[in-house]
DNA sequence: ATCAATGCAAATAATTTGCAAAAAG
DNA sequence: CTTTTTGCAAATTATTTGCATTGAT
């Protein structure tokens, strides 16, 4: 598994804390690295372990205070799958419109970008009388390959 | 604000409960009446006011346990706005296939459907080698009645 | 009668917060 | 030095569960 490499989306951040006055600090800098160093999607917890592999003393505490700061520089979104608790999507910054689709044979989640149905959120929401801003599309499908073959290579880790 | 008339949906649950030989109590019936009784999006503790006022005994645990019976009949959906509760909504009887618009203004939940949204999302499915089966589609947008004359007139009460 | 359903209160589990100590600018 | 940030532990909040009892069929 490469390391993922949100090289451009860390720099973001960096200023994002500059500009607010906020300091850079050891814990920050382990959550900050873990989080732009994958394209997993992530819970709190997951980063929680990420981060202590890179500074031991890395508190729960600190990565829920710093889950807000991520969300609201826009770099990283939260997301809702109907589960007990949220996932944080670090892949924003690069794709800013994608979609998931969450499979229901391997529990894998696969994105995608349409600019048709972006396009068509747009047409029916100004038709409403609204401007859009931003949308949330899931797809909950299953695996063709695992319908036939019984399996599926697609199986996340 | 007019009661709403789930009635069909009502006694599709009805039924849902017989198949499954499971019992029309009084706590249920209360429930059950105020669930297809509305066509808003409620929490468990919104439901848990609402059947109050039928029967004053209904218990805070009870709502919890009818909640997953009324999704898992298909007639009620769970939805996630990526808040700290989850939402219930009672018009997928009536609309399977329909998508929600929430404003940023007013906090109104406005629903709409689009079989062409619905095509697309089954033909880059199946192009991803998947076979959809559940659709979410949520768009965050702001009133542009609001926008421009400072007021909404969709304000939720 | 039988077994599902209930209310209550205690248990869980994710997230938040108060506070005194440590560290950044 | 001043103010932010931290870790810890306790608090909070939505939801779940064990259990003895009640109620539907």
């Amino acid at each position: 598994m490469a390391e993922a490499d949100h090289s451009g989306a860390r720099q973001r951040f960096l200023e994002f804390l500059a500009r607010k006055h906020l300091r850079l600090t050891g814990p920050r800098r382990a959550i900050i690295e873990s989080v732009f160093g994958t394209e997993k999607h992530f819970t709190a917890e997951d980063l929680l372990k990420w981060a202590r592999r890179r500074d031991k003393s890395v508190s729960r505490a600190t990565v829920y205070r710093t889950l807000p700061l991520l969300t609201e520089s826009g770099l990283v979104r939260e997301m809702d799958f109907g589960q007990d608790h949220k996932f944080y999507d670090p892949n924003y910054a690069e794709h800013p419109h994608h979609n998931h689709i969450i499979c229901q044979d391997c529990g894998k989640i696969v994105e995608f970008e349409s600019q048709k149905i972006a396009q068509l959120e747009n047409e029916i929401s100004r038709r409403l009388g609204f401007s859009a801003n931003a949308h949330r599309l899931q797809i909950t499908a299953t695996c063709e390959e695992f319908r036939k073959l019984g399996v599926c290579s697609k199986k996340e880790a």
